[in-house]
DNA sequence: ACATTTTGCTCCATCGATTGCGCAAACGTT
DNA sequence: AACGTTTGCGCAATCGATGGAGCAAAATGT
């Protein structure tokens, strides 16, 4: 470990150990059986190696072979669980197969998106996962058309294979759960209020499918004033609830963790009519279970959406379809 | 955008456009100005490579660029709310700089730490970002040999300039705000318990001196059962508080959102017992405010320790010394 | 008309690692 | 001793983009 301020490459390694750079390479990257070098001249290499501190110069090495190992993921945020997860499961199950896992966020700025795709693509990705991508026909597109493999993960896309929550029935269980809790604990049967997303999004309008299909079943109708879809954010959940006083009993379907958050502040706000609420949310956090209200959440597998995901890499007779993934419903 | 499974080089572009290598490289990288070539020449290129969904080969570009602009970050964890911040505010700083951010998570393993230092350096990164790390001295002691600037966030390090946050002074200011709390609600007087975290971590060292001066200034003693730094899973902070009754009232400093869950856990499991506890919380998350008991908890200041880390990138005169960044005090 | 400058573009070496090919020495066979 | 085989290693082309150097044509000056 010298205090060097160049790199050491396999040209200086080649003259301190008496060797010529291509045994040098050899022997760095684990072929100098295959090549029929001798022991003694690996040791010896290995060991300058390792004084010098040598690692190798990646863009040398990629630009020369055929494969990169490389698997890139798009993700929107890192303030939730479920991105989190799919990120560090991601990373480990990519090294665990022995690629390369570059993950990148996006900030749900399609701009944004598209722009990291293409960045991802220059470093020989060979396989990009989107996921929670506002507009993943035009990544898979663009993936398509530099040769490069895209799996949509979390919201379909019609231009690559998309790996989905199943999230109409999980959305239905959810709804049937707080359903009967309403029932049991309050004494209380009617429509519940459907609270953020939007329903121009994918998964908002799955999930209110299923939503709508609970009440159905049970002989209840949803007037449009139930449904309170006005974004993502804490604030607007927090915003469409304002006016609601629930003096006597109700029940919510909380469309994600984000929108719980504005829904817990309005919720504590309340005082002694809280006793009225009780309610459900989409997504899973860990501190869910304390919160006073809430009956259950539901816990996306991102495991098995991930297994699902890899095991679709590097094959090229996949088609476009959808694969839905069960969810856990977490009953609190 | 054809089908072609082959990437499009500038030389594919070159003899579609009719130009040569070099021109092709000049006008997609942006000198053809400085080059001295006709608009008419950068238009017909630029037209073509749009046409063939040209991406550059990033290994290929940065093998003969003296400069790569990439700087990583290794992250321990995605299963908070601080880590993924980090992770989050990180990328974006470095967008906004013309860096190219590439983080990776390590799963608080030694030697996948390690290992990731190892391939970020691989990949030419400038500079490397070590969060959260077990043992970021080898990690420095690695990016010095190869001339690599590296950076201490989080926890500190003596072989790299090291910004961590004000952990005793925020520390000491949580701990006067849970024994308030608990006089003022409570009526009670007494030392508090400490739970989570490890005591050879200095995190959990430093804070737990502010834990003690802040009672030392109230005249008051800490004795070893009072200090239940076990681990920082969820696990272990449920575990050591199984046997706590608490059937006078008593106050907790919990070290980590982590340890927190199993906090919260066990007092939600407490029944009418859980009126006669408060805790306050070193680190931050969103449902905090609405867990009952929890009367306030530590922000640490994402925004003020990348800016610090993002001036002092690229710089070699930067001593290894320690810089404190103030916490926010959460009050609920 | 000739010299000088500017414009517009191309040639080619280079970055560091990889790998097909080939050569020489050592070894074995008859 | 002559010949075939195995062992051990190096040569040099290659991957795609970059940029210094240089050349020819056009523009300008005298």
């Amino acid at each position: 470990m010298e205090k060097n301020k160049k790199k050491t490459t396999i040209y200086d390694i080649a003259s301190l150990a008496n060797a010529s750079p291509s045994a040098v390479s050899a022997v760095l990257n684990g072929t100098w059986e295959k090549r029929r070098l001798s022991r003694k001249l690996a040791e010896r290499v290995m060991r300058v190696a390792e004084e010098q501190g040598y690692s190798v110069n990646v863009q040398a090495s990629l630009l020369r072979r055929e494969r990169s190992n490389i698997v890139g993921m798009i993700v929107p945020k890192y303030d939730n669980r479920y991105f989190g997860e799919i990120a560090e499961q991601f990373e480990a199950m990519a090294r665990a197969r022995g690629m390369f896992p570059v993950v990148t966020c996006t900030q749900r700025d399609p701009q944004l998106e598209f722009e990291a795709a293409r960045e991802l693509i220059s470093y020989q990705a060979e396989c990009l996962i989107v996921t929670g991508a506002t507009d993943p026909d035009r990544i898979s597109n663009f993936c398509a058309g530099s040769g490069v493999q895209s799996i949509n993960l979390d919201l379909p896309g019609s231009g690559a294979p998309s790996i989905i929550s199943d999230n109409e029935a999980a959305a239905f269980d959810l709804t049937n759960l707080i359903l009967d809790r309403c029932q049991q604990e309050m004494g209380w049967i009617g429509p519940l209020r459907f609270v953020g997303g939007r329903l121009a999004d994918h998964n908002t309008s799955t999930r209110l499918s299923g939503f709508l299909s609970a009440h159905k079943a049970r002989g209840m109708e949803i007037s449009n004033d139930h449904v309170l879809a006005a974004g993502y954010s804490a604030e607007s959940a927090a915003r469409v609830l304002a006016e609601f006083q629930p003096n006597e009993p109700t029940g919510l379907f909380v469309n994600s963790t984000i929108s719980l958050e504005g829904v817990v502040r309005w919720h504590s706000g309340l005082g002694r009519l809280s006793k009225n609420v009780r309610y459900g949310c989409f997504d899973w956090d860990p501190f869910g279970s304390f919160l006073p209200g809430n009956v259950g959440m539901v816990e996306q597998d991102v495991t098995a959406m991930l297994t699902k995901a890899f095991s679709l890499i590097n094959r090229n007779d996949v088609p476009p379809e959808r694969y839905l993934v069960p969810c856990k419903l977490r009953v609190f």
